[in-house]
RNA sequence: GGCGAAGUGGCCGAGUGGCUAGGCAGAGGUCUGCAAAACCUCGUACAGCGGUUCGAGUCCGCUCUUCGCCUCCA
């Protein structure tokens, strides 16, 4: 089997990857800014860096992972302009700030949950570690990486070498001739980012600092929220493209010129969910609600169509492509239905090379579409042998089982549980559901022994219209709920 | 203007220079009373133009197009 390789958007290359600490491996991915429900572009981020996890996990690794949850309200505009989005959003819902992040950060993790995607070791909040980013921000000062303008704390990105080195945005003096970045008064130099932010009169969020009241800039919580739980030094730091530059690029100055010392030793950066071709974004009015999105589809077939691209890949969202996927999905969870269905018999099925090309595929920068393919693979395979007189031996049944579960299951997390699997009807009235269903199939057997045809595809018709399908096979009839 | 990514069959979407990606949809077939499901077979896909090579979707160059970042953003 091969090891595990992951592309460093530093390095630009695919990277065989060791932790600093054998063993362990610390992962902080940038969270969300709670303000408003999770979209699909947070579902694509973090289901991403779950099978990361999950799979470093599998790999027999101790994993850390923290993600933030930004709870102090940025500006909507540029780093100095506009209004806080946390209070605006207070506003509009005539409440206080820390409710609107409380709601946000609840609604979030309901969300995620519903995907399937594990829960961080740490979900610090930026609230909670103002204390961490003065400290942060005092020795900055002190080693004459930052100073202070009219109460406000900026970065100098002068004195830091190499400011720029993960976007490849080097050149400050290019960056100001055709971008938008004006200048501000009270900065040295145009580049220089917010640290800390002097609070306007009517500014809700605010903390008492040395340089008055105020607040702390967006780059700065990731940094000393980092540092604290993880080290100066990190193994993985994940987040989306779009914050490259500057978040990332603030981060490694801060971090760098704070302690001497590599922040982070593998950056990793997914891509964008499009519509029709456009990025997602809640800026943009085009932005697909996952709440919305989970009453027409299941959640596991959401997670399902993002990870059939790979995470470093665009990912173009359309009802077509995800009905496809659900289509897609309902196989893979159908052979698995059938497999633990499965009278026991004689058949083999070697299922080792079908692991060996799906550990092969995760190890090669998390290629889950390939994983997906091989699984696919395998489901026919599997199906094929099912279709065999002979069927398959109670040890073959056991190890395909064990692959589909560890695979689709407990690393991809798309498969459903034995559980969920074989309940035609979860839930109340189940029971008797299934008394029901087994006098209408006999009925249905008993129509069809005498070649009453007409009756038993009327019971069949008339069990599709309530949303009941049945297939009839060598042994018997099964029967299921439609569900999509 | 600067930095970066990408253009693959009807759709989605992988792809390390030679060996089938995979899924959805479609066509034909096996099985079945008929269906459904499953399985088998089928599409001469790689934006265009040059070049390197015995051989390129895969490397190089040019052209065209799209997208992201340079402002909050997963």
């Amino acid at each position: 089997m091969s090891s595990l390789h992951i592309y460093n958007s530093l390095s630009r290359t695919k990277e065989p990857f060791e932790p600093l600490v054998p063993g362990m491996v610390s992962i902080y991915v940038c969270g969300p800014t709670v303000y408003g429900h999770a979209h699909l572009g947070h579902a694509k981020s973090y289901v991403s860096f779950d099978v990361v996890v999950r799979w470093i996990r599998k790999l027999g690794y101790r994993v850390k992972y923290v993600q933030n949850i930004t709870d102090v309200g940025h500006l909507t505009d540029d780093a100095d302009e506009g209004e806080d989005k946390i209070q605006k959003q207070a506003r509009l819902e005539k409440t206080d700030p820390m409710e609107i992040s409380q709601a946000y950060t609840r609604s979030y993790f309901e969300d995620m949950d519903r995907l399937g995607v594990l829960r961080p070791n740490i979900a610090p909040t930026a609230t909670g570690h103002i204390p961490e980013q003065i400290a942060l921000i005092a020795r900055l000062i002190e080693k004459g990486h930052a100073y202070e303008s009219n109460g406000n704390i900026y970065f100098s990105v002068d004195s830091f070498e190499g400011y720029g080195k993960l976007s490849g945005r080097t050149d400050q003096s290019a960056l100001q001739a055709g971008g938008r970045v004006e200048q501000r008064s009270d900065k040295r130099s145009p580049s220089d980012f917010a640290l800390w932010k002097k609070a306007d009169p009517g500014h809700l969020m605010k903390w008492m600092s040395p340089w008055g009241e105020g607040y702390p800039g967006w780059h700065v919580e990731c940094s000393a929220m980092s540092m604290k739980y993880l080290g100066e030094t990190i193994d993985i730091h994940g987040g989306g493209m779009e914050n490259k530059f500057p978040h990332h690029d603030c981060e490694i100055a801060q971090a760098e010129a704070a302690t001497g010392k590599p922040y982070v030793r593998f950056w990793m950066h997914n891509n964008m969910v499009t519509v029709d071709g456009v990025k997602m974004g809640k800026s943009l009015k085009n932005f697909v609600n996952l709440k919305d999105l989970f009453t027409a589809y299941d959640p596991l077939v959401i997670r399902f169509f993002i990870l059939q691209s790979h995470y470093r890949s665009q990912l173009d969202f359309s009802d077509t492509a995800i009905q496809a996927s659900r289509t897609g999905l309902s196989k893979l969870q159908e052979a698995c239905r059938r497999l633990l269905e499965a009278p026991a018999g004689t058949g083999r099925l070697d299922v080792a090379p079908f692991a060996a090309k799906t550990a092969d595929a995760l190890n090669d920068d998390f290629n889950t579409p390939v994983a997906i393919g091989v699984i696919f693979e395998f489901a026919k395979a599997l199906n094929s042998a099912l279709d065999r007189p002979e069927g398959l031996s109670a040890e073959s049944r056991n190890e395909a089982l064990g692959y589909l579960e560890t695979y689709a299951g407990e690393v991809l997390g798309i498969l459903k549980s034995r559980e969920e699997l074989l309940a035609n009807e979860a839930g109340e009235g189940g029971e008797t559901l299934e008394e029901v269903m087994s006098v209408l199939l006999e009925l249905r057997s008993q129509a069809r022994a005498r070649k009453d045809f007409a009756m038993s595809d009327t019971i069949r018709d008339l069990l599709i219209a309530k949303g009941i399908e049945l297939k009839d096979t060598k042994d018997g009839t099964a029967w299921s709920k439609k569900r999509d």
